[in-house]
DNA sequence: ACAAAACGTTTACAAAAGACAAGAACGCTT
DNA sequence: AAGCGTTCTTGTCTTTTGTAAACGTTTTGT
């Protein structure tokens, strides 16, 4: 169970065993259930999460609307980064889609591990790294494309988030109403 | 000149003297002027820059369109990051609004100053932190905002970008064509 | 198994944005 | 100062999206 998250940190830097031992020492687990909210409204966090299973989901209230921006999947972190790393209460809601077993990591033992182990500073720059360049990558795709583009691409690059994710919560996504999104998946089965 | 980076550096973290003197070995220096194309479409980039002094706009061209995903101003970095840490070819084009001063780090010496200084990754891993958390928020609003409740809020935010850049960058910018963006600032001038 | 809730599609109408073209304002060069 | 090109605005028309409401379907809970 812990050799998937091990398998993740392999791919940006070889932690040795007695780092990996600190590492597990410092992680703690959560199994959730589907519509668990997991980061509440105008809460500070003092935690970030590594998904070992499952399918979660940040958005925003706006106006009485909720509104997703991002759909989280296995062996990737997810986290209200604002307030974790500010200090400051959370705007955002993270919530369960599906059943979730989690890793948590607390910032005071992040802080400690930073210290213990000269790579982690190393570790999470490259996963800042990575994860910069997907979410330019993403900002880029919304000041470039349409909602129909958008969708088209999320169709050839995401298929599994499609099934996982009702399609209002994916219209709001791509920015988009779910009226909206129905006509342009009818528009896009019917024309090609 | 150098002490505004090391100004923009401490509010990171606390480099020694002899830390200072290894970056400054490894900062180039570069002056250019308005209109300077700083990064070219399908080249590869080993460099990042620090702004001291200027604007740059970072686009790409779509059906013969250029349009601005990022708008730059002094005390930050600005590079072609997918480019920089993939090594594949950038796909979008830097180029200065205004004059430029620019400091120069190349990917070698930065490899090299990961291993010299142990405060770097220190160093890189908070910038990194910072500017995720900035664009996260800048996706969001894309998300959340329709056109012209971006132009406001960058307007009220960013007030100073709107003087340096000409308004039909701003509106590709904001994800609109400039013909929109002028209806919207006639809208906004008259109604309220 | 049944009732209630959630979900998705569709309709009609309103609002917003895009395309295209013409004209006004501005800045730069000579 | 005149001329040139760029930039911004405006008008008209078309397309796209939003809003609100209705309707059938599926999922969920008990």
């Amino acid at each position: 169970m812990t050799e998937q998250f091990f398998t993740y940190t392999d791919r940006y830097v070889k932690f040795t065993q007695p780092d990996k031992d600190l590492l597990l020492a410092a992680l703690g687990s959560k199994h959730l259930e589907a519509k668990t909210e997991l980061v509440s409204y105008d809460k500070p966090v003092d935690e970030l999460y590594f998904i070992l299973k499952g399918c979660l989901r940040k958005y925003f209230v706006k106006e009485g609307q909720q509104i997703t921006v991002y759909i989280a999947t296995p062996n990737s972190f997810i986290a209200a980064f604002d307030s974790f790393m500010t200090g400051t209460n959370s705007q955002e809601i993270i919530e369960c889609l599906e059943p979730c077993e989690l890793l948590v990591l607390k910032k005071a033992d992040l802080e400690h591990l930073y210290c213990q182990i000269p790579l982690m500073n190393e570790f999470i720059r490259k996963v800042l790294e990575l994860t910069l360049i997907q979410i330019q990558q993403t900002l880029t795709m919304y000041i470039l494309d349409n909602p129909e583009e958008r969708y088209v691409k999320l169709l050839s690059q995401n298929p599994d988030i499609l099934q996982r994710v009702p399609q209002h919560m994916l219209a709001t996504y791509l920015g988009i109403t779910p009226t909206s999104l129905s006509r342009i998946r009818k528009r896009i089965i019917t024309k090609p």
